[in-house]
DNA sequence: ACCGTCCCTGAATCATTGG
DNA sequence: TCCAATGATTCAGGGACGG
């Protein structure tokens, strides 16, 4: 739904406790006027000037108290804004939804064009998440650990000690005990997201338009297939946007008739730019072949960059298991690959282990199996395609 | 030098703008007391709790506006805090110093321990950058380019076309011009710095301690060496030993006697964790191939990842010259390793080349010039060791 | 001295072209 | 058809300059 008009009359319109998720991204204090062309040269502008910070502070707060009346007591607000004025909304917030419900001060940051300013390069813009009530949805993501952690180590079980230290288990035998999955690392609330390229094909005109994956991230953080998610200050539509990509229902406003046309175009053929960085980022693998890589990946393994033996540990859709991935590599035997695998894991615990064969990758078998190797719990793969088709069946063992 | 007491009282002993930056990281208004004990179990603890935010408000401003005071007008301070008064503080330091003296609101981000909470993990802590005149001193910092950066294209001249608009110049014959060089990336205002590790050499027990890395990049920024660096909330003294480090005087306040007592001892011996993950970091090179990238980063080369004539543009002290370099390669003659450069740079106009020749690593010559080669301004360096101690005056040719 | 306006800057990265 | 190399475009910018 796009509704034209003053989002602090137009909220009072809306249905106490309706929505979901609001995310505001209103004018930030610049003291400018925002000008951007579209590729027809149709220009599009919005203004943010005003006399003086507390003009802008009483605007804003008056709109956020509506903005709380409509969430529901599951609901979440994000409000973007930059340095500025992050203070005085910061303030507001806490006034209005209470300091018990501030959740998270995010940082958007991303690599920007730079220019002759004395001083550090601005490189990331602020987005405030409160939430209506303690009891507010959400849906935790994780990520992928940094190739500086020893993935080897934190799949060990841990004890105290009779000191009360926490120190890594070791059975009698003095193999080390291992805990059968990690979820990953919790995101964090620094986002390194690509900011909206010049080039970018989803660019519609509009300034200080933001990327879609920012608002997707969001979105899924808090909201569900079919809640409600609203935008009051919508401008291009983005929010809108990832909203309709993600099948959540969404209502947006703006005072200016330009924005809600242009967003209702966005909405009837959203263009999204899938960004390469953002997909194939930091994970620029240091040491690792990028042969062996695209492996890794293809078979969503994590890669392990500290060891001779281990390539890397199995990733299933939820979780990491401790499930240690050699490939054989151009100038090496099956066996001598084998033997450096369990080299590598010998003082550990591996239940399973697995070992791909590149000499044949054409049979039509999954699998070779020995009796020796039956024993060491090791699999060899030899038809990667097959692999990957059964592995999550292959998991749960 | 280490004063104890309260520094309220002691700034105003301190001689008015006689000091060149200010680092203060007082306590965030966490609402506990913070322990942390030792390797020798020694506790140290410093209290955090206040009767309400209008306490904790005016016992920071107080003791701000004494800092602004004992500050040169070239001078700058750095306030560390995070989410929990960060809003107020930096409502205080515009009161204080004026908004227009405020500089970067810098983001310390950081991986870490993750922990069971609902939300999104805390990772980051924030810096607030304000000068005390807008004369304040900096010196620049630049950074590598990102792998993405298309380095042949930014070193190319652009000129304004017939609608105003901004285009790469081109010369009648078609070539491109150049620029004479380039400083690099100027440092953003998102530090990732790895947070004190809990098994960190340089960790003494101190709750809060921070890494003396964050300290050095700050005192870098806006100080040379002999000059005066102050902290009124010094803590383990880690402030102090980044300047000890660093050969900048230093002066520490703090109303803890134990404090003072153990800046004192960490002064005489002060220990400093290298971080690899800093070091290494980001330049996961994706395309290079590592020995080249070694041999790259010795002679301070900016490696280029998606050219296959040119493996890295010429650094200085100062800038980047856009003089291309490849180094030879293992299956590659000398003379092929020549043509595959002089075919990338065929379309540019660069003025100079440099081809590092593996061969001959060992001859006491540094050059190896022919009649042809001199002509197109090509290089072969023989002896990577020699051209890299003569490089800076070579470079001025 | 202050404000608005013009003009210059420069790295990032997606889209397009080329092989 | 798919990479790799090249090109185009940008300014929640920022300083200089003139009224």
């Amino acid at each position: 739904m796009l509704i034209h008009g003053d989002c602090k009359t137009e909220l009072q319109q809306i249905e106490q406790s309706s929505i979901d998720l609001i995310y505001l991204d209103p004018p930030f204090f610049t003291q400018k006027k925002q000008i951007l062309k579209n590729k027809n040269n149709k220009e599009y502008s919005f203004e943010d000037s005003w006399d003086d910070i507390n003009t802008y502070k009483n605007y804003i707060q008056e709109r956020l108290k509506e903005c709380q009346k409509v969430l529901k007591n599951t609901g979440s607000l994000f409000l973007h804004c930059d340095r500025s004025a992050s203070h005085y909304l910061r303030i507001a917030l806490d006034d209005i939804f209470g300091v018990t419900n501030f959740q998270s001060e995010i940082i958007w940051s991303y690599k920007r064009w730079s220019n002759a300013k004395k001083g550090l390069l601005n490189a990331h813009q602020v987005i405030f998440f409160y939430s209506k009530t303690k009891d507010f949805k959400f849906n935790p993501v994780y990520t992928d650990y940094s190739p500086t952690t020893n993935i080897d180590q934190i799949f060990q079980k841990r004890v105290r000690d009779k000191n009360g230290k926490t120190v890594y288990k070791t059975s009698e035998n003095g193999n080390v005990e291992l805990i059968k999955e990690k979820k990953g690392v919790p995101l964090s609330d620094v986002w390194e997201i690509p900011y909206l390229n010049p080039k970018a094909k989803e660019r519609v005109g509009y300034p200080t338009q933001k990327p879609i994956v920012l608002l997707e991230r969001i979105i899924k953080l808090v909201t569900d297939e079919g809640d409600t998610v609203l935008d009051p200050f919508c401008g291009s539509g983005t929010t809108l946007v990832a909203s309709k990509l993600l099948k959540r229902k969404y209502i947006g406003l703006d005072q200016s008739h330009e924005a809600i046309e242009l967003s209702k175009k966005r909405l009837d053929n959203p263009i999204k730019t899938e960004s390469n960085l953002l997909k194939n980022g930091k994970e620029s693998y240091i040491n690792q072949d990028p042969k062996i890589l695209e492996i890794l990946n293809r078979l969503h393994i994590i890669p392990v960059q500290r060891n001779k033996g281990i390539d890397g540990f199995l990733k299933t859709k939820q979780s990491f298991k401790p499930i240690p991935v050699r490939i054989q590599k151009e100038n090496e035997t099956l066996e001598s690959a084998i033997q450096l695998l369990l080299q590598a894991c010998q003082k550990n615990g591996y239940q399973k282990k697995i070992i791909i064969n590149m000499n044949t990758l054409q049979t039509a078998q999954l699998f070779t199996f020995d009796a020796q190797r039956r024993d060491e719990n090791l699999i060899v793969v030899d038809n990667i395609d097959k692999f990957c088709e059964e592995k999550e069946k292959l998991l749960t063992f």
